[in-house]
DNA sequence: ATTCCTGCAAAATCTTTGCAGCTAG
DNA sequence: CTAGCTGCAAAGATTTTGCAGGAAT
């Protein structure tokens, strides 16, 4: 995937905006400084290649910047959590991996074996939102709904 | 807790094995012993009430065991969970609860407010783990589900 | 010029582990 | 008896925080 971003002389104008520009406007929007560091992390965020982890952040980056510390990585992305522009995937293991691209809640579907992260169509999750609300009386805000497996080139690589 | 289960001629027969009793039997055939202070913790776990976190179930028991120490719940439920006994529910914010009660995976409705955990009944849940398999080509092995909201009595004292 | 951000190190959590003595079976 | 368990303290692992210098606007 490409990001262009056109400075402002203003001719050129992308009529898609994607996450990554959405969320540095977001950013910009509430006062926040772009710094270098910042503006990688967002981009690798926007992209959520494989939904990466805080240490896969950190390592991706250290090359551009070799003094960079895990604590702007944490300090980036609880900052664009509170934004609502990328959503948390915590798991049984305790570890935590990231998607800016869909920040939304959705499910996962997720191989124990290569860690690859699905994400499945599941029309009927609505539907079945509003089963919970009318049946527990609760005001629903939020779900979290991942499926635990193995895939099917993890299955064929098994003997 | 009471648990009535339904035999197939249709004759309801009260089971006097609980929870503790499975679990507990489940430890002995493992070779595992039966100390006071794991006796203890498997009767929290099997309760589950408020589905407590390794800090309740210390804090339960440090009256009755002054000297007990935090690593013997940790190693105890990871005992117990090894045997399939305990479903471990992650939070997003990093903390762990236990269910001995129901240990097999099920949704959860959590409030948000009063932490607050109830067990809906979500019959098409079955459905969708195979339309998700079918959808994926995923071998589903496990899943989560969670809702987070707020309850119609949180709701009512907030003005 | 101001305000926010970063890097570093220390601190704060939460969980696991090594070990010596103890205990259930 | 003896394999397994406990308590304690130390070690790990992950995430947060205080501070002083530095950078974005």
């Amino acid at each position: 995937m490409k990001i262009n971003i056109i400075k402002s002389k203003g001719i050129e104008m992308t009529e898609h905006k994607t996450r990554f520009d959405i969320i540095i406007q977001k950013l910009r929007d509430n006062g926040h400084k772009i710094t270098p560091q910042r503006l990688a992390i967002v981009k690798i965020i926007a992209q959520s290649e494989g939904h990466p982890s805080v240490e896969d952040i950190y390592d991706q980056l250290r090359n551009a910047f070799p003094t960079m510390s895990l604590a702007t990585v944490y300090r980036n992305i609880i900052t664009i959590k509170s934004l609502g522009e990328v959503l948390e995937l915590g798991f049984p293991d305790g570890s935590n991996r990231y998607d800016g691209h869909k920040p939304y809640p959705h499910p996962h579907v997720i191989c124990i074996k290569c860690k690859k992260i699905v994400d499945p169509d599941l029309d009927s999750l609505d539907e079945m939102e509003k089963e919970v609300a009318s049946e527990t009386k609760f005001k629903i805000l939020n779900h979290r709904l991942d499926f635990f497996g193995i895939c099917s080139e993890c299955m064929a690589n098994q003997h």
